[in-house]
RNA sequence: GGGAGUUUAGCUCAGUUGGUUUAGAGCAUCUGCCUUACAAGCAGAGGGUCGGCGGUUCGACCCCGUCAACUCCCACCA
């Protein structure tokens, strides 16, 4: 060991110490007669960076993994990455744009061929972040959603819900994004307060005959740009202004359109004019309603939200556009009739941010009350178990009113769809061209001719429709589901993910174990807070509140950020952070680092003699001492069981600062120069290491550096099982926390009454204690 | 509109099946100290009628009612 620096320097501890233990392989398993403790990340975007999510997220598997990997547990954490299609492939198109090259000039093969380019270049980036923070995951065992087998088992998957009814595909209507030109699942549409205008609008009556009568009739819209496709206008069958309406038609302005006017109690009276336009094609409940009355269909709009020849009018022009213009002419030609504020919730993709357009659409779609069936089960008996348990209510209701899942996406980074048409319209679901080929052939008879050939679907499936096979199909158990690892390693223990998509992924992944697996996919389920900043908002790069993470661990170190971070983050809040309490994180790596140095000068200075510093009260300092240190454990063992890390650190933190360094060293701490008892010399080192220990799966760095400098040994504390806690002594603690009164006020007298410091101090210590405790 | 949750020191949070807590911690603040481990430190100090009101009780931060504020989820009236 070289010359112990004045202060901790935090990027020898970080660099060294975690590359060693990666090379000595601490981090790998294998499938052997232990007992398994098994996570398995939620793979971060393969395009992503390490952001505060992921540090707290990751932060606390790894204290998870590496506790039990002290506890002689085989521990294996498996890394990996989710392809995200969406958010993928829009970085790749925008990387093409800026090189001068659209997705539409390229064929399928050549945009694949780029983004796999891309994915190789930069997917890696996140997982060697996440060494960064010193996470001790199982390299050997990186997986990917589009890895080979993990994109044969989705598409088999898929193949095996089809087959057995549990996916169809339907026209149904879905929120659509006019900008990435894709279906987006209701989870992933955001609802913002948006200021609109509502304007009342001015139909005229017609008889059924077809003949003007004396008589309009005024509907309230915020989207006059949909009228063209207005099939009826409904008023609620009680509603007294219009019953004389009823059975008569109305005629759609500038296009002159004759639909019918229809009562349904849907309507509410006293909103707007109490008559609504109904657009079966752009609104989900107007949908809705021309089912029920049978109402015709017509879609005005273009995928990329500008108006379609069905429009008549405007064509060609961008939604928002349209609506300017239609007012404008709608005004001139006396049709509008008044104009108000009004903000309502308006829909936005959490893609892209556009207003997102509901639209009719040919979709897959999984039967979700055929596959969720044991999902909630299994959640509200426990058997697997929520922290904090707040959340299954929210999961609770959820399950109850569960809606079927979209999940074909309009794009080409992902699972490709394997359904393959004819020219008819017919389709089959198979995993080749030559499979699909004899399926047709058996369904359908031989293909009409030679040229007839199938063509596949062109859509993937949801980026989700892939994760929620995660837990087992990282150890291959859906191709192969008797396999010795999965067997070994499934059910994992814990999953530790974000609140915001207990739906999108984690109940699938719940349904998805159930399925393949016929068990459940892990036994419990952390959630963590969401990361806010000071002021409470929540971390984007819109609001640029997001700190530089690496920059934070170059200037802190990996331990400090770690425990500044979960320091912060009560069990089941949000976390709000701030900077300085990584500065407390810093501060306590110096702190640990100068209570070595401290024991480190003693070395040499061993005696065989009694001679304790401060006090001469013979064994009573290593005796309370080894009894705080048994307490504290105890303590740290049920609120880590309880899943309470950020109190299991503070009472790790406070032992360590308060009663290991403010009252223990300096209780044994001898005179300048003075000889220390060679006894509580080795004591002092077995708390010290003992110390390491509870600590090294929050600070896995300094930790380790201080276990080697502290004494020359072969092991390392990454490995290092836990020693016992005994049930410690109540009354010696008592008696620890009388004596410590004693001398705090004998301190305040001292600032009283000017008494001399040490040596007076010492003589009452001597005395007081004697009283105390002979 | 429906559901869940929160409200305790400047900030972030603990707290008790209702009685040793005259309500605790960390951070921040203030005061004094560069004392041979540590100024990234040490020794002290100040700061809360536990959201408001009412009730149950010998006794309530803790239970009940009510009002208020905030957060999240779900559904949504054009």
């Amino acid at each position: 060991m070289s010359e112990i620096s004045k202060n901790f320097d935090h990027q020898t501890a970080d660099n060294y110490w975690y590359n060693h233990s990666l090379q000595k392989g601490y981090f790998n398993s294998t499938p052997d007669e232990r007992e398994p403790y098994t996570i398995v990340i939620p793979p971060p975007n393969v395009t992503g960076v390490l952001h505060m999510g992921h540090c707290l997220n990751n932060t606390i598997q790894d204290i998870l993994v590496r506790r039990a990997r002290m506890q002689g547990k085989n521990a294996c954490w498996v890394p990996g990455t989710d392809h995200a299609s969406i958010a993928t492939e829009a970085k790749v198109v925008g990387m093409l744009r800026e090189r001068g090259i659209t997705k539409s000039s390229l064929s399928r093969d050549e945009f694949l061929q780029y983004a796999w380019e891309w994915k190789e270049k930069y997917g890696g980036i996140i997982l060697q972040q996440l060494r960064k923070l010193s996470c001790s995951l199982d390299w050997n065992r990186t997986s990917f959603t589009m890895d080979d087998g993990y994109y044969k088992s989705v598409i088999n998957v898929f193949i095996d819900l089809y087959n057995k009814g549990y996916i169809y595909r339907g026209k149904r209507m879905i929120n659509w994004d006019v900008k990435a030109l894709t279906a987006l699942s209701d989870e992933e549409v955001i609802r913002k307060e948006t200021h609109q205008k509502l304007y009342h609008i001015q139909y005229q009556i017609i008889d059924e005959k077809g003949n003007e009568i004396n008589e309009k009739i005024t509907i309230a819209t915020v989207r006059p740009e949909t009228i063209m496709g207005d099939t009826a206008i409904c008023v609620h069958p009680n509603d007294e202004r219009y019953k004389h309406l009823h059975n008569k038609f109305a005629v759609v302005p500038l296009i002159n359109r004759k639909i019918p006017i229809i009562c349904d109690d849907y309507v509410t009276m006293d909103f707007g004019t109490g008559a609504l336009k109904v657009t079966p094609a752009h609104d989900v409940n107007d949908y809705q309603l021309g089912q029920k009355h049978q109402l015709e269909v017509v879609d005005i709009f273009n995928d990329d939200g500008t108006l379609s020849k069905e429009a008549q009018i405007f064509v060609g022009e961008e939604r928002f556009e349209a609506r300017k213009k239609i007012v404008i002419e709608l005004e001139a030609k006396g049709y509008l009739i008044k104009t108000e504020d009004y903000t309502s919730e308006v829909g936005f993709s959490e893609r892209t941010d556009t207003v997102v357009e509901p639209r009719l659409s040919l979709q897959w779609w999984v039967d979700m009350k055929k596959i969720s069936g044991p999902a909630l089960k299994v959640v509200m008996n426990d058997e697997i178990k929520f922290h904090p348990a707040k959340f299954k209510n929210t999961y609770k209701h959820w399950m109850e009113n569960i809606k079927d899942w979209c999940i074909s996406r309009q794009l080409w980074w992902g699972h490709r769809i394997p359904a393959w048409y004819d020219d008819k319209g017919n389709y089959v679901v198979a995993s080749t061209e030559m499979e699909a080929k004899s399926v047709y052939e058996e369904k359908y008879g031989q293909l009409a001719t030679v040229d007839c050939i199938l063509k596949q679907d062109e859509d993937c499936l949801d980026t989700w429709f892939s994760s929620w096979l995660w837990p087992f199909e990282v150890f291959k158990g859906y191709s192969n589901p008797n396999n010795a690892e999965v067997k070994y390693y499934y059910p994992t223990n814990t999953l530790v993910t974000a609140p915001e998509i207990i739906f999108f992924w984690v109940a699938r992944m719940i349904m998805a174990g159930e399925e393949y697996m016929h068990q459940i996919p892990f036994k419990d389920v952390y959630f963590t807070g969401i990361v806010r900043d000071k002021l409470g908002r929540k971390m984007s790069k819109s609001l640029g509140n997001s700190p530089d993470l690496l920059a934070l661990i170059d200037k802190y170190g990996a331990d400090a950020v770690r425990f500044g971070i979960l320091i912060a983050s009560p069990a089941g809040n949000d976390l709000l952070f701030d900077e300085s309490s990584l500065e407390q994180g810093r501060n306590f790596n110096n702190k640990l680092w100068n209570a070595m140095k401290l024991v480190k000068m003693w070395e040499g200075r061993k005696s065989t003699e009694k001679t304790l510093g401060l006090s001469d009260f013979s064994d009573f300092p290593t005796l309370w001492f080894s009894n705080r240190l048994n307490e504290a454990k105890q303590e740290v063992e049920t609120l880590m069981n309880q899943f309470q890390l950020s109190a299991a650190l503070k009472v790790i933190y406070s032992l360590i600062w308060d009663d290991f360094c403010s009252w223990y060293l300096e209780w044994v701490k001898p005179g300048f120069e003075q000889p220390i008892d060679k006894n509580v010399f080795e004591k002092t080192i077995e708390y010290f290491d003992e110390l390491l220990q509870l600590l090294h799966p929050f600070m896995p760095n300094i930790t380790e550096e201080i276990y080697h400098q502290l004494k020359e040994r072969n092991d390392d504390v990454t490995i290092k099982q836990n020693t016992q806690h005994p049930t410690p002594n109540n009354s010696i603690l008592e008696q620890g926390k009388l004596l410590k009164n004693v001398i705090t006020t004998l301190r305040e007298a001292r600032v009283k009454n000017q008494l001399k410091p040490k040596e007076e101090i010492k003589l009452h210590i001597q005395t007081q204690h004697q009283q105390a405790f002979t």
